[in-house]
DNA sequence: CATGAAACCTGCTAAAACACAGGGTTTAAT
DNA sequence: ATTAAACCCTGTGTTTTAGCAGGTTTCATG
């Protein structure tokens, strides 16, 4: 249940290197964190006292902004890393996390961290690769904000929940989030999101029951994007 | 002239590793390119032939955006990394760069890369640590651009390279832009630039002599925008 | 030193985005 | 079933930003 060889999540970088003598002896140090609905497990500024792997669950990775407003960095689910930006120089997280419904953790200390890293070098090489995607992805999301308009950035939003979440049989997001984290994922107001998603059920590109929104025509929402941009994938 | 032995750039990973017997080697394999100013050595979308350092010189790196918008990313001077961006999955550099006066770099193919830091591990470790501090900087920006007021990113812009180039002893910085490049770094159009320009030197803040700009008072200025803000460097 | 191009500046206008206010609806707990 | 809290929605006024148009300055070059 706890030990990472029976883990199901493929795309686990731990999982991935299982393989290596190096690492096998590390694992068994590692804490397992259950965390229930809207827990937060991780402090924005709280010392770094590790990496977390999510092993079954939804997070949400905040940061603290201007004026206090809250800034949502990204979503997370099933073998995704977190707590990665407290690694480097800085010995402090520099954003918050919380689980948006049960989610189960894999927790490694910075110093087990250290050492595995130490020891098993295609981790190291993994990790290397794995900062250099967020990187990536990182600098598109700047291009997004600087130059999107807000109608743009709130479809583009809804296409990253689609991708990263999927939907079920029934056109609604694999994930329930109110309107105001979407307006801090898209970096606008609540009020900008409402609008823009009335513009859209109108237009037929959306639909929504309470809180429960699904995308009703993929292409077509992607089309609006994609017609001045090149390939965007965040 | 051309080893790295005897280079002044303490900063530079290479060098920091070059007591390595590894790396060694490699070096002697390292192409040294002159460019010549507003000369471009890195074509977006171009097949990544490798990274580049900057032994000498200043360069900007720039992606095209929305509407063929262009984006500067960032500046870089002696010492730093470019073309990174290009090592992870991609096999495209997903950024361009040219120089923005005579620029002396160093440039090790992908394939050389890829067996010093087979060989060499702590240099994983340093492009590991490196890019994760990009990240954190990248995401900062994000932040930025999607909380700030173009006043905000206009200042934010000009203290960036204040802190990145200097300025000389008659207050002006080590590094001349147009207009037009102050406005695609901070996200904005020509005309806010010069507008918010016009405002700072009112203000006493700022002045300007044709092209050079310096500030005059810094902590002010930094006051501004770090008033609201936790601490943003970038 | 003339000249043309590039860079810089300003005023005006329209559009985009935000903020506030107030009312409606859903949800979950008692 | 009741009630409070959280969430959702819409209208209106204001601010911010972008875009255009036209003018001036600066600077390199023949």
């Amino acid at each position: 249940m706890s030990d990472c060889v029976s883990c199901e999540n493929l795309n686990c970088m731990i999982k991935k290197n299982i393989h290596h003598e190096g690492i096998q002896k590390y694992v068994s140090e590692k804490h397992n964190i259950i965390c229930k609905k809207s827990q937060q497990f991780i402090m924005e500024g709280a010392p770094a006292h590790g990496l977390f792997f999510v092993r079954k669950g939804q997070v949400k990775v905040v940061k603290t902004g201007i004026y206090g407003r809250e800034q949502i960095v990204r979503f997370a689910h099933d073998g995704e890393i977190i707590g990665h930006r407290g690694f480097g120089t800085t010995k402090h997280y520099p954003i918050g996390a919380l689980a948006i419904k049960e989610t189960h953790l894999c927790n490694f200390t910075n110093d087990v961290l250290q050492k595995m890293l130490k020891e098993v070098h295609e981790l190291t090489f993994d990790m290397m690769l794995f900062y250099s995607e967020e990187l990536n992805r990182s600098e598109t999301k700047v291009r997004k904000f600087a130059q999107m308009t807000v109608r743009e950035k709130v479809i583009d939003s809804f296409l990253y929940i689609y991708r990263k979440f999927g939907q079920c049989e029934d056109d609604f997001f694999n994930i329930q989030l109110p309107r105001k984290d979407f307006a801090d994922f898209a970096g606008t107001t609540e009020e900008q999101v409402i609008r823009i998603i009335s513009s859209l059920k109108k237009e037929k590109l959306l639909q929504t029951s309470g809180k429960k929104i699904g995308i009703i025509d993929v292409p077509l929402l992607k089309k609006e994007i994609s017609e001045h941009n090149y390939f965007l994938d965040s």
